[in-house]
DNA sequence: TCAATAGTTGAACAACCATTCAACTAAAAA
DNA sequence: TTTTTAGTTGAATGGTTGTTCAACTATTGA
């Protein structure tokens, strides 16, 4: 007798879905990959982190460059701080704000790398 | 006098702003790398990719695996294949998924890496 | 030829998300 | 102290997206 499962499909090749199930971590896991690749999903995420590559920057400077809003450039950065991508050092008023994580050039790389291919 | 630009923010470092986007690809390169890393930033994807490379699998295999419909995996599937992470090999009326760029295994990596440090 | 099944497609919907606006805090300059 | 400015925050909004459902194609087997 076939296996019914969730969904409207019978397991067609039962054993590779089981020996995939058991090779892979748990869901969690995954939601927290996901939450770090979706910071690099967004064209204006992306522009921003490539600028802090080159050289850390303010608040003001990145709405200018990326030409949206300072509140715009906050809320990015809040999530990417969340996300342990950015931090910032404060001097006086000025938020200047650089990479936090070594993979972060890593991945600009590799995505550079694919579409330019 | 200060130069206004198109947001409600002065420019603070004129010089890095303009160094920075002196060494800066156009636009539309983002566009690109962020639509590759949209493919990473959804948990399901991004568990149907980590299938993918320890196993070949048909959209059913996937979606018992998965716990979602099959159509919505070959919604996903077609999204894959137009970003070049995917592609397939028919088999009468089966059609075996398998990864098509080897970058997806090293972001994989590098996405465990993140969350596991 | 006909029924069953693997897979695709498009419409619909709910959840999510990037941005703006307005109101706020805090530090520097006047 | 008062004003200006860098930055943050929360609500509102328009656009995006992951999923399901229903209808479809195409291949296999009876």
């Amino acid at each position: 007798m076939e296996e019914r499962a969730c969904c409207d499909c019978d397991v067609i090749h039962e054993e590779i879905v089981k020996a995939v199930k058991k090779e892979v971590p748990p869901m969690e896991e995954y939601v927290s990959m996901a939450n770090l690749f979706k910071m690099f999903g967004d064209p204006s995420r992306m522009r921003l982190l490539h600028a802090l590559s080159i050289h850390e920057m303010c608040v003001c400077d990145l709405a200018v460059f990326l030409g949206i809003t300072k509140s715009a450039v906050s809320h990015q950065l809040k999530s990417l701080r969340l996300s342990n991508l950015v931090k910032y050092r404060k001097e006086g008023q000025v938020a200047f704000y650089s990479l936090a994580d070594d993979h972060v050039e890593t991945i600009i790389k590799i995505g550079f790398e694919h579409i330019r291919e």
